[in-house]
DNA sequence: CATGAATGAGAGTTCATTCAT
DNA sequence: CATGAATGAACTCTCATTCAT
């Protein structure tokens, strides 16, 4: 398994740093086989061509997502604490990683629809864990019964997504973290906010 | 002014086909050219570059959504009913203009920063359109008032444009309009739904 | 005759100034046009093609250029004297006109083989003008009967040439005028100057 | 060091050859690796760009000039005999290579502004070796003492330029080489010749 | 005579990938 | 396993010239 040699590793670190610093449409193979110490043909011993390299690092640092996710989300109880610690962890996970923040939510969305649709395959897993938890949360009557799945996903992921972006966009100048609790507030309860009478 | 001069739409909506149908990469000059019906030269006679044509797209298509958008919410009263209208026209232009929708949910956004901040320039447009509402209906009581108005953006945006990717990569194969309600419906109320009682 | 109508020199003028200002590559014909206060296409009704305007140009200076100082040539006795007053002439008409300078010393250079080929056929009025003063110096023993009239004549004009396009390189700063004399006498007697014994 | 592989010296070899036979404008990058017998991507591992073909091309042509000829004046003592050395050198050196003559004659001249102060960077070595001829001349008495150094230098050079460049538009018909004593002694003597008694 | 919108051919350069060593 | 020199396809933009008005 090519996936557990050193090189292997040096290689996607070395695109992540290489991107993050250069942007996607700088980041050609020669600059990400300098920065990882090796030679440019030692790159298509562990990867098939450039795509895979990018694929791999989504796989890779998205796998470490949500296994920490699930890890963290499998102490807790209720499904809106579930969603909150979600929404904690990839704040948190983002904001410790500055630079894969960036290939993230910038510079990995320049790729072509190819990649992109590719992309999506791996996100899936992580749809998966926010699906788990709405219909956790719709079961025990946390959430509305009538709740549309499918939509409600695309509402937090739209939102953690797009609060992401805003703040990588901004430079990174505030703390994304302190925001997991207004975020989740709003998620659960909407722009009306929490009413105990109509 | 070049903007009035057929020859300048013609442009604008051949590049509108070509990026459609070919994707963002595969959209050259002389494919534009040629399905705008003319030479190449020409193209550059109402364009500064092949950038500034996709800008002038974007802005001329943003501008009449924006438009179309503040016209249809002007005539309602409450922010609640804004927020659906500006829902629904969103999906609506997007639904009936299939090559719009997939040029602007995901060929463009594989332009580099340069022409992507450009794009955000113009979107600020439309995010001012939500604050109004978002201010307005805090004004009134209808949503929270302590709601972020600036995380409250962010939720509304990234929802309704997640909602469209998502149909947009799913080959448009349903009816986007006929979510708008359960999309407004989850932004007022947010998962936990309308709650007579806490 | 079209040279005589005013436009004829209008463009005439206008390229020298253009070329002078954005050097020869920089020369569009929509340039010349504007500068000559002209539509693009007319100078076509007054030129062949853009070559044309070069040729006519060189044509219809430097055949003032020869006239100029065979005139001032036609006073003068000795073949000496001639000669210096082809190089004061030859300094002060380009000294006079710095557009000029730059366009003939310089921009006009950088045209392809074809132009200069032209250009030079409309040069072999000037160089008829100094073989006819070194033969008649050669007849009257200023010169050395022995003088290779054509190498004699290379070296003239190459002195001349090579200290005007010094004189441009170097941004015009200095007198050029004031170095007549002593280029008159180098060419008369040569590095070794004057000499009453060997 | 690049310039020492072989490739280098294929690539500039090529590069006259091409100019030479299709002019400077029809002398395509690809044209010039095709001649080289090597991919057009293979250039740029040893060129800059195109131009800095074109300055590698003159640095290398007239370092080889600047070097021959100072040698061969190495040996002689006295300035007179070091210009004909001068003078023979730079004939033959242009005579035993057409296509040479016909770039650096013609050809290259037709280059832009910044790339001929580049090659006038280059020619000042040459013109360094003139002016230490012409101040030892003056020193031990050979050249009159109050000779302009400057201006002679031009004389010396654009007579030699020129003589050249006849030759070369000429076809390179006649012997160039046999004309070095007569420049040589029209340099020294001037049209006057040498006389014994003014 | 004069206009100026429209034409369309043409070339330098980058970079993912290969393969002989 | 590792190297890195070599490959070659692919695309934007300029500008001299024309011709319908």
């Amino acid at each position: 398994m090519k996936k557990n040699k050193p090189k292997y590793r040096q290689i996607i670190d070395a695109a992540v740093t290489v991107i993050a610093e250069n942007g996607y449409h700088q980041a050609q193979v020669s600059k990400i086989a300098k920065q990882a110490g090796v030679a440019d043909g030692t790159i298509y011993l562990y990867f098939k061509n450039k795509e895979d390299i990018l694929i791999s690092l989504f796989q890779d640092k998205m796998g470490y997502f949500v296994e920490k996710i699930e890890e963290e989300i499998a102490g807790k109880e209720k499904a809106t604490e579930k969603l909150l610690t979600l929404i904690e962890n990839h704040f948190k996970i983002l904001s410790d990683d500055p630079h894969l923040a960036i290939v993230t939510q910038l510079e990995l969305r320049q790729s072509n629809k190819d990649l992109r649709l590719k992309i999506n395959e791996v996100l899936k897993g992580y749809l998966k864990v926010v699906d788990k938890i709405l219909i956790e949360g719709k079961e025990n009557g946390e959430f509305s019964s009538t709740l549309d799945v499918r939509l409600a996903r695309q509402m937090i992921f739209g939102t953690i997504d797009e609060t992401v972006t805003t703040w990588v966009m901004n430079g990174q100048k505030y703390d994304l973290t302190a925001l997991s609790k207004k975020v989740h507030e709003l998620l659960i309860h909407g722009c009306g906010g929490f009413r105990s009478k109509g």
